[in-house]
DNA sequence: AATTACGTCAACCGCTACTAT
DNA sequence: GATAGTAGCGGTTGACGTAAT
């Protein structure tokens, strides 16, 4: 039962293909198309295994495969696919043309896997979770970050509260350094908010889309006062303009920015998306201009279909 | 200039599913 | 139904290139 032997015992040659023997097994291909791939090998004269050949020409040889960089396009396919299929690169390969199931697995693990991580989200879920979210980076690009705290703690319900504790102690710490620290106060204060703060429950209905969840789960948002030298919290509906005074944006360039439809993703009017709750570092403070691109759109592929069934919501806490 | 650490990706390995006998 | 052969899939490895020290 099982396998048969392949390359193993019968001493057949392994490693990196020479340009030879791409040449022979592309004419071969080329004559007798793909397919039979256990005899393919003699008959071409070629010292590999049928496997060998297979994957060398469906990941490599093959026509039809595109090379380069992955474009926002398709960067965005990937994980709006992988939210729904999880790691079934072959069925997202059969979904991006020109594109192999090895490209988009390798691709995923060295480009999206990390991005996702570093943004907070968990790359198996595709859940914001502040566990995961990288906190030196957080803490060591200047303040545009610490704007952002009325939105960690909006975040509150939705992460582990030790995570966001640790977090809270972490940006303590940090403007304790901080020669011109005016926000001394801001971990106890809203330590405190959060103590006071119960979610209510929240019943996930079979095909809710993550917008609806995340509105019911969080109704309300902090006013820009209470974390502004307010005591104490106070709670208002949320509009963009709300937002936009406490991330310190104007709402006209706000408004701006959401006419760039990269940015329209609001809740409600509650920008819920992960470049405003973390505040992706400029450009010119670590990595490309594409990269940070790249991270602000991925904040906007989580709006998707909870499909039926949907089972593993209990890690989304 | 040399060494080390890290990132990328082609290729391999082991498993499952499917098909033929 | 049992067994063997084959194709395909997903996880992992390791060689190579580049950046950092």
């Amino acid at each position: 039962m099982g396998r048969s032997p392949c390359c193993d015992k019968n001493a057949l040659k392994k490693g990196p293909w020479t340009p030879e023997e791409d040449a022979k097994l592309t004419h071969h291909i080329q004559m007798h198309g793909p397919g039979n791939w256990r005899t393919l090998p003699k008959i071409a004269g070629l010292e590999r295994c049928g496997k060998s050949c297979r994957l060398r020409w469906t990941n490599y040889l093959r026509p039809d495969i595109k090379r380069g960089r992955f474009s926002f396009e398709e960067e965005e396919t990937i994980i709006q696919l992988h939210s729904v299929l999880g790691n079934k690169w072959s069925a997202i390969a059969a979904r991006l043309p020109g594109r192999t199931d090895n490209e988009i697995k390798n691709y995923w693990n060295t480009h999206i896997r990390k991005r996702l991580l570093k943004m907070g989200i968990d790359p198996v879920t595709h859940s914001p979770r502040l566990d995961l979210l990288d906190l030196s980076s957080l803490l060591m690009n200047n303040s545009p970050h610490l704007n952002n705290l009325s939105n960690l703690i909006r975040l509150q319900t939705l992460v582990n509260p030790e995570a966001l504790r640790v977090a809270l102690t972490l940006l303590s710490s940090h403007e304790q350094n901080d020669q011109n620290n005016h926000l001394l106060n801001y971990p106890n204060i809203l330590e405190q908010q959060i103590q006071n703060t119960v979610a209510p429950p929240v019943v996930i209905q079979p095909n809710q889309t993550f917008d609806n969840i995340i509105n019911q789960q969080i109704p309300w948002t902090f006013a820009t006062s209470s974390l502004q030298g307010g005591v104490g919290p106070t709670y208002s509906n949320s509009t963009s303009d709300d937002q936009s005074l406490y991330n310190g944006v104007s709402s006209d360039q706000m408004k701006a920015d959401n006419n760039n439809s990269r940015f329209d993703q609001s809740f409600n009017g509650m920008d819920f998306s992960f470049d405003s709750v973390i505040s992706t570092p400029e450009p010119n403070m670590s990595g490309s201009t594409e990269e940070y691109e790249r991270e602000s759109f991925c904040s906007d592929l989580f709006k998707f279909e909870i499909p039926e069934g949907f089972d593993y919501f209990d890690d989304f806490m």
